[in-house]
DNA sequence: ACATGGCATATAAATATCATATGGATAATG
DNA sequence: CATTATCCATATGATATTTATATGCCATGT
């Protein structure tokens, strides 16, 4: 097999027309340029050029192949930068995972959007799963990182990192007694033992136990043990079923920004312990450089929303 | 630079996922194969592959160079097929020339024909010129083979191959007194002799001196000096101006078969010196091997198509 | 005729590649 | 828990390839 040296021997000899000019463009003497193009010669069993007394002049073959040379040298060369720029990190695929309620979140539409801007050669592939799935395929390497909203365990392997933690408020259908009445404004928050007789629906806990948990352990602390209507399969569904009218449930702030015919919302009065955290997870080790990418892009925005929001709720800090 | 033996080596460790199975089946030992592999992702930069205890895995650039590394190998390998096919003459282009006179001849569609399905990667291109442009064309370079009906010199670093021999015939004006009256058939041949009288019209000197010398040689020999009434710039123009009533003309005869309106034929008493020769004239040297091999095939359908033509005519020879 | 430009050949040095032998690390097994 | 097996990395000497120097040969142009 002849080798790329090869070809950029022919190339120079090619174009120059003239072995000795081009071995002195290509930095070496000209017996071992002539050698190297007889060995491509022989290798191909083909007249490149015709020797002729003022220089060498390209056979029909010899231009077929100077075409192809040409090419394939880009082709490397192209070949390289894009190892180069995968290897950096600007140029790949990356697989984001979600669970349902998290597109919701403000933060990622415009997470993907810097992302893409940053970027332009790194494919982001969106998934939407169960938290469980997103772990999974966090560890079967299918997913490169997920947004979850539970705080799931670092340990395994995996690394969590805290993107935005958010109140939660209360989703009631539209003709509650506890429901704002339309048009008038400053209800004021709700206690979350008001909603001690309610029928509660919840995102199905085996799906994603975080919500679930967190809400259940928040009752128990208000003191009550919240009556289970229904569960749903997905976060969005549980607001369709309190539309339906069979019962209430909290849900987190961003939420609030899908507007369901029959549905109410009011706010909570704070509670420490119920937030609704937006986790970002990944592997500890073992990510693409693509990947380690935008990781980083997502903390670095975390913190910047973070500091932003600091300082509009406190301006002369 | 890395050359193709890296990209053969690193293909083959990245399929088998083993430096040790890759190395057998490349036909070396494990340790250069590693040292290859190595020496490549420092000169790239880059690491390639993860080491594992169970063997070596690709990392996102080792897999975005896999895919480039298999076209490149392909391309190669086209390349040099297509050398190849170029240095056999299977592969290129053919720049026919031809005199106006010559396409009307039906040796030169039937040979196209052949040609195109016995070589379908050579293309021909075709080119109508006046017997010096093509001698000229044919001296540098621009035509490799052209189709002329005079005795081109065979000096000058050109060859010639006869292909046929065409007797002549008579064009004459409709209402001429010797042309035959339409739906009798048998005219008997003309002697030339008998346009002594007539005003001849003849193919442009210097376009292709060969016709014309050949007509005035004929008649000189036939004991009267033509009288030229006119010169056309085309063969065919020669029968357009007698068409028009200017004037006789000899043309060879495989013009006969397009029927102009306002022009009769008669054939002519042989004269083995007058007669249309078709050659085929190219460079004695210094030809592309798909040129060769139109010439070649010229030739050998030539001699063909004589020989049939003998037995026809001698069929019990 | 002679000088010039340009490719080919010969030989020796430098460099790259390979095989053999061996070390070290991790996973599978008794 | 030690042992074995597997597999990659390193060291070193051998071999092949590539390069440089010196020189020859041929055609061209003056």
């Amino acid at each position: 097999m002849f080798d790329i040296r090869h070809l950029r021997y022919f190339l120079a000899v090619a174009e120059e027309g003239n072995v000795t000019r081009a071995a002195e463009q290509l930095g070496l003497q000209q017996p071992p340029l002539s050698q190297q193009i007889k060995a491509l010669e022989q290798e191909l069993d083909v007249q490149l050029f015709r020797r002729k007394p003022r220089g060498m002049e390209l056979t029909d073959a010899g231009r077929a192949l100077q075409v192809d040379a040409k090419h394939i040298l880009g082709h490397m060369a192209k070949a390289r930068a894009k190892v180069e720029r995968t290897a950096r990190g600007e140029q790949g695929n990356v697989v984001v995972g979600f669970t349902s309620s998290a597109p919701f979140h403000p933060f990622l539409p415009r997470l993907f959007r810097l992302f893409g801007e940053r970027f332009p050669h790194v494919s982001l592939t969106l998934e939407e799963h169960g938290t469980t799935e997103l772990v999974e395929g966090l560890r079967a390497e299918t997913i490169d990182a997920a947004f979850v909203r539970s705080p799931v365990a670092e340990s395994h392997g995996l690394s969590v990192h805290a993107i935005s933690i958010e109140p939660m408020f209360v989703a009631l259908p539209n003709n509650h007694p506890l429901a704002p009445v339309p048009g008038v404004d400053n209800f004021p928050p709700l206690a979350l033992e008001d909603l001690a007789d309610e029928p509660f629906i919840l995102y199905r806990r085996h799906t994603g136990p975080g919500f679930y948990d967190l809400i259940i352990a928040a009752c128990n602390r208000a003191g009550f043990t919240p009556k289970i209507a229904q569960e749903a399969p997905r976060l969005i569904s549980t607001l369709n079923l309190v539309a339906a009218g069979l019962g209430v449930t909290l849900a987190p702030e961003s939420l609030r920004s899908l507007q369901l015919e029959g549905v109410a919302y009011r706010s909570l009065k704070s509670d420490p312990g119920l937030t609704a955290p937006l986790n970002l997870a990944c592997r500890a080790v073992d990510h693409s450089a693509a990947a380690r990418r935008f990781v980083e892009m997502a903390r670095a925005e975390a913190r910047a929303t973070k500091a932003a929001k600091e300082d509009g709720g406190n301006n002369n800090a």
